[in-house]
DNA sequence: CAGTCTGTGTCATCATGTTGACATGGGTCA
DNA sequence: TGACCCATGTCAACATGATGACACAGACTG
């Protein structure tokens, strides 16, 4: 069973999600929410349905992450669309802070999971698993469900 | 971002569950459901704890797919405890020609998957998700949640 | 211009999985 | 033997995410 890929796929993904809801507890905040904001750090002003696809979750439950964080205060969305109904949305200063201290978190726990890779097996591991995800990008439903 | 380990982990992983799931969907099964008639046939007597801990979910949500599957006549329950409490769980003939069915759809996702990389490719990845997960495995609960 | 299509935000509803809790069976050890 | 601990099955409440549906803004086409 362990020379599946899917299962041992399965069996990483799980792993990795429990460490970084551990990592991230302390912090008050959650793997969605947490990908929310390093997604904006790095593309501001996306819509939340565009961020929903990067995630690879529905519009709507990004609706509710994002209404979340607004609330505390983590981010801003301009009330004015900017292209059709799209609301940009920005991190604020105290999201940029606590995006911080969460990118450390997160990084004990990646670098403890690539200890055992070599710089040249973490790229190849990255490249093999996109091809992987790429050649079945046409039977997951033509897209992601949003 | 597409070079980040756990992004593109995460990736490959969305897009096989959505992928298996619309593979499953005209045979009336979910990914949980065929994993566990999977499990049953390499393992044939495991009890709910035991499965549930081999696919990552809690004993109380595998609790329900089982009850599921033996309503549908896909496996049986010996109403004896094996050893504490734990009732052995076995496929039905009828759970297996499902599984068979079953196996033969998701077999085309995997080969689709991984129709680009060779066979060693496929190795190496396998050996490097497994060092991930171990190497994870303790900042993860120090065990799965059940 | 009217009609249609796509993309977006949002609401209500539902499915799935988790946590917390409890009783029970089996083993260990004083 | 009795006290303790651990694993299991099961119930209840909760959290999270998905689906379906609707309204609206823009683009494209006749």
């Amino acid at each position: 069973m362990d020379e599946q890929v899917g299962y041992v796929l399965k069996k990483a993904a799980s792993v990795l999600r429990s460490a970084m809801d551990n990592a991230l507890r302390p912090l008050g905040l959650t793997v969605p929410q947490y990908a929310c904001l390093e997604l904006l750090r790095q593309q501001p002003g996306l819509s939340g349905s565009e961020l929903a696809r990067a995630m690879f979750v529905s519009r709507q439950s990004m609706n509710l992450v994002v209404k979340g964080l607004e609330r505390r205060g983590m981010l801003t969305r301009s009330p004015v669309p900017r292209h059709g109904k799209a609301l940009p949305t920005e991190l604020t200063p105290a999201g940029l802070g606590q995006l911080a201290a969460a990118n450390e978190a997160v990084s004990v726990v990646e670098k403890k999971m690539l200890a055992a890779l070599t710089a040249d097996a973490e790229r190849r591991l990255c490249a093999d698993l996109t091809a992987c995800a790429a050649a079945l990008s046409d039977l997951a439903g033509e897209a992601d469900p949003d």
